[in-house]
DNA sequence: TGCTAACCTTCCGTAACACTCGGGTCAACC
DNA sequence: GGTTGACCCGAGTGTTACGGAAGGTTAGCA
């Protein structure tokens, strides 16, 4: 169960903007280079993201893209959703209603479960704003493989 | 991001052999029919559930599966790696450290989040086993449709 | 000595993923 | 007012994983 290079490109071209807050807009170009995205790409993942209104763009020289709004205000999970779609680790527990479809959903044993995990995760993504990921105390470091020490 | 049908039908298996815990062995067919699992498939996916030893199996006439041990000592965590690998909403944070080779791990702004979604994740799978499960109380009613009322 | 059922390997069609490419359109600036 | 920088839009493409089916082999029970 991953998450594609849509969703995780796409936060990270967000988290460029956010970073570049307030200081005009930036080029496709621009945010490739930073956030380490192949630029031919993310001009198509960042298509959603202006359709759904969470940058916006200017055309012509000197264009670019900017941060519809600012980054206390957007949530990772409004932008997962864009790019990703709902939350659902299974269709029987998506957030789009229409996609449960299982016809055992309703003594299913194992629903329970799969529920919780969407919850889970629902929370995290909604939980979590572009503020709180460029704050410089977030940066968690990598766990370390096991010392191998003399 | 979706747990593919390994994981869904792993689980819903063993369910099934939860339910017959204590009453001999369970065939292929009757597995499948039970959990609505295509039985040549699922033929296909026991077969790791084995060599985890999660499951025993038993040959010839009359064998089939039992469960390894009783259901309160089955986290859906531990078959859920079996089916799907470790749990990882992306390679960054995969739980199989040496699964975590992006170049760009050590100064990412993006990956506490993902981060936060995986250990959100194990604590679903990892606190839940079987026997929470089959019990009767957790079955939860799914959310209703808007209603259009007359 | 059959019948049953697990075991094992191989194969295959479909679909999604992760991009690239080419052209069109618009807005500044000189 | 034309050139240039940049967004906009659709199509196309190789690779991989998913979701199975098929067929033969081995082991235990009656």
């Amino acid at each position: 169960m991953k998450v594609s290079t849509r969703g995780e490109y796409g936060v990270r071209a967000m988290v460029a903007l956010a970073r570049h807050y307030g200081e005009g807009p930036m080029s496709i170009t621009d945010i490739a280079r930073v956030s380490s995205v192949p630029p031919a790409y993310l001009e198509q993942l960042i298509a959603p993201l202006r359709r759904a209104s969470l940058v916006q763009s200017k055309r012509g020289a000197r264009g670019g893209y900017i941060l519809a709004r600012a980054p206390e205000q957007v949530r990772i999970g409004e932008i997962y959703r864009v790019m990703e779609g709902p939350v659902a680790p299974m269709d029987c527990v998506s957030e789009n209603l229409a996609d449960q479809t299982c016809p055992l959903i309703d003594n299913c044993e194992t629903r329970p479960v799969w529920l919780k995990m969407r919850d889970s995760i629902v929370d995290v993504l909604d939980s979590t704003t572009l503020a709180d990921l460029i704050a410089p105390s977030t940066k968690v470091p990598r766990e370390l493989p096991v010392s191998r020490t003399a």
